[in-house]
DNA sequence: TCTTGTTAGATTGTCGACAATCTGCTTGTC
DNA sequence: GACAAGCAGATTGTCGACAATCTAACAAGA
C-alpha cells in the first residue's frame, strides 16, 4: 500500500477554467450587477470558442450569480435589499443548524483547521487584501458546514457563499475604505473551541447581524437611484 | 391601461425543452441512478445537435440530479441512504422555518391555493397515477415555501424538490404497489388553516418522518447489493 | 407628433465536423 | 499464464459557420 494520499488532479477542460475565471470576475466585482456578458467578446478575449463559454455560463446561471433571458443575453444578477435580507435571515437559521450538527463532531483536526483559517483571515487583513479577506472569512465561517456531515446543508451553504461573497465585495468596493478591525473573528473562533454551544450559536447570529446591517443599508441606498445596467 | 395581465410566454429554445424532457425522465425513474447519458444517442433520438443537449446537461448537473466527469461522461446521480438521510434532516429544519415565516402571511389566497393543491393530490390518488401523486404532493408541500416570502428559502426548496421527487419515485417504482391511503395530507391541510403554529410544525415534522423512514429502509437495502451502473 | 411598418446590424441559438481523451482488446514478451 | 505496450473504436470536448431572433434606427402614414 502506498503512503502518499494524492488530491484529485486539476480539471482539464476549458469549460472548468472559464467557470473559475467568470466566477472570480463576478465575485470580485469586476463584472457589475446587471451587466450583460457578450459571448463573442468574452470568447475572443479568452481565446476560446463560444461552446465551452456558453456551457460555463449555463453553470453559473444555475449557481445563481448569472441570469439568462433567451435571445436577449446573460447578465450578472442584480442585487436588491430584499435579496440580501433574505440571504441574511436564511443564513441565521442555517448557522444554528450547522453549529448544532458540527458540535459533537469537533475533534483535533477541526480545531487545527479552525486556527489555520482564522490565521488566513488575519493575514489577508494585515496585507489589506480586501477581496482575499472576504474570501477567507467566508471559508472560516464555512468550516462548521463542512463539519456538520450533511451534504445538502453543505451544498446549500456553498451556493449561498457565492452570493454572499458578491454582496460583501460590492459593499467593500463601494465604501472603498480600509478593512474592519482585525479580530472580529477572535470571539467566534474561541467560542467554537469552548463547551457552550448555545453561546456559540448566539454569537454567530449576532456577529452576522452586524455585517449584514451595514450591507443592508448600503443596498437600500442603491435602490434609490436607477440601476446602471449596460 | 389594458385589463388582461398576461403570463410570460413559454421558453422557445431547444435547450429549455431538452432540460424539461431530461428532468422528467430522471425524476420518473426512466433513467436509472448511475446510468450514463450518451450524448450522441440522446441527441439523435431528440433530433437535436449535441450543443443544446450539452448545455441542458450542464444545467441539470448544477441542479444536482446529474453528475459529470470530464472525458468520461455524465451520469444520473447515485442515491445512497446517507443522501436521503441528509435531505430528510435538512428538510425538517427548513419546514419549521418555512411554516414560521409563512404563518403570519396566510390569507384567503393561501387557503384557496392550499385547497386546490390538496384536491390535485386527491385526484392523482384516485386516478392511481403514482408519478403525478408524488409531484402534486410535493407541490402541496411547497406552498409554505412559496408563501414564506424568502427567495433563498424558496430556491433551496426547489432544488431539494428535484431530488426528493426522484427518491420517492424510485421508492414507488421499487415496491411497485398501489398508492398509500388517500388522506395522509388531510391533517396537514387542516392544521395549516388553524391557529396553532407549533402543532402545524410538529405535524409536518412527524408526517415527513413517516415517509422518509420507508424511503430510508429501501435505500439501505439497495446498498447491500452492487450498483447496476450501465 | 405619434404610431406603425420596415430594414440593417448585432447577438444568441444551433449545427456538423474535427481534436483530445478514454476504454478495451490484441499482441508480443517473459 | 501474467504483464506491459500499443492500437482501434467509441465518446467527450472544442471549433468555426450558419440560422433564428432581437434591437434600434429610420421611413411612411394618420
Amino acid at each position: 500500500m502506498g503512503k502518499a494520499d494524492f488530491s484529485p488532479i486539476a480539471d482539464t477542460t476549458r469549460r472548468a477554467e472559464i467557470v473559475a475565471l467568470l466566477r472570480r470576475a463576478i465575485l470580485t466585482g469586476q463584472l457589475e450587477p446587471g451587466q450583460k456578458l457578450n459571448e463573442l467578446r468574452i470568447s475572443e478575449q479568452m481565446r476560446v470558442s463560444r461552446a465551452p463559454l456558453r456551457e460555463a455560463m449555463r453553470e453559473l446561471v444555475q449557481e445563481g450569480i448569472l441570469t439568462s433571458i433567451p435571445y436577449a443575453g446573460t447578465f450578472v444578477i442584480e442585487v436588491t435589499a430584499k435579496d440580501i435580507d433574505d440571504a441574511y435571515s436564511f443564513n441565521k437559521v442555517m448557522d444554528e443548524l450547522a453549529i448544532e450538527r458540527a458540535w459533537p463532531l469537533r475533534d483535533q483536526r477541526f480545531f487545527d483547521e479552525l486556527d489555520r483559517r482564522h490565521e488566513a483571515v488575519k493575514q489577508a487583513t494585515r496585507e489589506l487584501d480586501t477581496t482575499r479577506q472576504i474570501e477567507t472569512a467566508l471559508q472560516l465561517h464555512g468550516l462548521i458546514y463542512e463539519w456538520a456531515d450533511n451534504s445538502v446543508l453543505l451544498e446549500t451553504w456553498q451556493r449561498l457563499t457565492s452570493r454572499l461573497q458578491m454582496y460583501f465585495a460590492l459593499h467593500q468596493q463601494a465604501r472603498n475604505e480600509a478593512v474592519p478591525a482585525e479580530d472580529v473573528h477572535e470571539t467566534y473562533a474561541r467560542l467554537l473551541k469552548g463547551t457552550d454551544m448555545r453561546a456559540a450559536q448566539r454569537h454567530a447570529r449576532e456577529h452576522i447581524d452586524l455585517d449584514f446591517e451595514e450591507l443592508l443599508s448600503y443596498a437600500r441606498g442603491l435602490e434609490q437611484r436607477p440601476s446602471k445596467g449596460v
